[in-house]
DNA sequence: ATTGGCACTCAGTGTAATGGAGTGCTAATT
DNA sequence: AATTAGCACTCCATTACACTGAGTGCCAAT
């Protein structure tokens, strides 16, 4: 609607409802042949009834407007990235799902397992059904409550902290404190913040421990003061780094418009570092709903070739993580988008703690 | 010397000192410029003074025997697997290292960091520096010493184990028990452990259990027997999954001879499936010392145009490990094996807990 | 505004010619 | 008996060329 608009008021030639039409049938056929397509195929295949010689006029706007682009003089024409979004944007209608497919991921994903296997298998389920790559992001933490915490010490003034979350969720951290402590005074710190905090979400501890230290700490004695400094240290923000969890990356080597070497190392590169494409997800988690990148508009020259349909997921109605697909700019936007969305919703509901 | 002679024996003509000289520079040669080598080359590149069409008789010889292989009628001749084998067995003069490589390696490998981190470095520093693919597998557990042991109820009559070792690698595992503990009996049982056991290697505490639960179990009292049970549950050999870093893998996108699509993808797969890489990297924890799996020797086809060079890693002479590095079969061995020695030598001192 | 007609462009394919690298074999040489 | 020169032969790689077919742009007719 935006872009129709948008189109009409900028070019002297009109972008009406025909070349809207005959734009997203041309996408429609290059996404299932991945052939350029000429005049004749979209004289036939749109109901438009229209002779090769119009389309091509049409083309031909389409082609000024940046749309579509021609590979050569006597080739058909291929979508450009603008001529994508265009299409998923306003003319995409979506496929309903497969109910094999809806079987299978809701079967995947209702066994209740703990959150890191769930992830494991949600992405995994992505790049089975979709025969692309699934990429699943690590919920974020601060949702999840603490349940156990504990210190060792460690050499130099170095404490290992360990702590459970939610049910069975084992992290480990060191933190250096300014003094040394011994395992006695570790466990009974450890003893005293289990008594207060347990059960409450690491965003809570984290504040209520902000707040001890601010308030005026005269009438805790320095062992609790002790636990309170190690508690901070433990969960200061920051440090948490992102991580994600990626199946099926060796299904990209499938796809002729992936197969430069070149382009290929670069993309698989950035999947090891994996910092370019947590920056991507990133992204995707501030929105709501289902997100989308075509093309060189992720801003990373890695994906230039990719494209890359997300969601967030929710678990009580908050958004703690991000999934999503990575395949070709050529790819099935109609049934991707809505598999996407079914999926997060899926595993939403499924990291659900029991109620 | 062993190949000398069989194939003496096998032949009517001989594999003689001059034949396996030409066959070295004809390893050499193409492990150096990837070309098939004829024998005009050859004829200059080797110091015997012999003209090309003397060369070609034995170059027909060798053939007949396996060791190299003619692409077509009119082009030089490539090393067979046998022919790598018997040029790494028997001919293969080892380079001294390059001194600014064993430099970066020992900096690299000198910092005491906990086990993990070791192993993630020294992983990427063989990738880094061979330019191919590096691979360590995580140390095995038996040998490191127990640390703190301590158990949290979970719902079912199951129960998470978390445990460290040595200084600071926490471990987590999930047991089921015939009944249901509470959390202080669990804490009890947690105490009564480490208490006994601190400091005692995982093999020493598996044994001492089985023991504890054959020998006459009466003068234990109840809490003390379920801790042992426990104890027994968590230890229990098998479940513990080999694991290994890899780094560098698109290294080997560079690698002309492994550009096919088709060998990549299924290389890379077994890259992310990891178990019959795990296979090939146990063999050689068999055995000490550097091994070599050339081409389909390794008997996985994802690996049959690539080398392994591998060697065991120990630590205080047990060994606990492999590294080594995946590559094209075409790759400088000379180099490759003194560098993959060296390696396992510093990481297995790295490893080494302070004297 | 749409369409038929036409000249034009260009990737892709098949065929043929050519050059060059390397071989195997034989006869001559040492 | 071992080595070498010579020669015919094979096969890959490259180039050139022609030809086809899909598709285009434009113009004039509808």
């Amino acid at each position: 609607m935006l872009y129709y608009e948008v189109y009409v008021r900028k070019g002297t030639r009109n972008l009406n409802e025909r070349s809207l039409q005959l734009l997203k049938t041309l996408v429609e056929r290059y996404i299932s042949d991945g052939q350029p397509v000429g005049s004749r195929v979209l004289s036939t295949d749109s109901a438009l009834n229209l002779s090769p010689a119009t389309i091509r006029n049409v083309m031909a706007d389409l082609e000024e407007l940046g749309l579509i682009h021609s590979p050569h003089t006597s080739a058909g024409r291929v979508p450009t990235v603008s001529g994508y979004r265009l299409f998923v944007d306003s003319l995409l209608t979506v496929k309903p799902l497969d109910t094999k497919e809806v079987a299978r991921l809701y079967h995947g994903l209702s066994e209740n397992e703990d959150a890191g296997t769930m992830i494991g298998v949600a992405s995994r389920l992505i790049a089975d059904l979709t025969k692309m790559a699934g990429v699943v992001t690590l919920p974020r933490k601060e949702l999840v409550c603490l349940r156990h915490i504990e210190f060792l010490p460690l050499s130099h003034k170095r404490v290992l902290v360990i702590f459970v979350t939610n049910e069975q969720e084992v992290h480990n951290k060191v933190i250096h404190t300014d003094k040394v402590f011994d395992a006695s005074e570790l466990q009974q710190a450890g003893a005293y913040l289990n008594s207060i905090y347990c059960g409450h979400s690491l965003t809570a501890v984290r504040a209520a421990v902000l707040k001890e230290l601010q308030t005026d700490q005269e009438r805790m004695n320095q062992a609790m003061l002790d636990a309170i400094k190690m508690a901070q240290l433990t969960f200061e923000s920051g440090d948490e780094k992102d991580d994600y969890v990626l199946a099926g990356e060796t299904n990209l080597m499938g796809f002729s418009e992936l197969s430069d070497r070149n382009h290929l190392k670069k993309l698989f590169e950035a999947f090891s570092q994996k910092q370019d494409v947590i920056h991507l997800l990133d992204q995707s988690m501030k929105a709501e709903g289902v997100q989308i990148f075509i093309g060189e508009e992720s801003g990373y020259q890695a994906f230039d070739h990719c494209s890359l349909v997300t969601s967030s997921y929710s678990v009580n109605d908050e958004v703690v993580g991000v999934l999503g697909v990575i395949g070709p700019t050529r790819m099935a936007y109609e049934k991707i988008i809505p598999f996407i969305d079914v999926t997060a919703k899926l595993l939403g509901a499924a990291l659900n703690p029991k109620t």
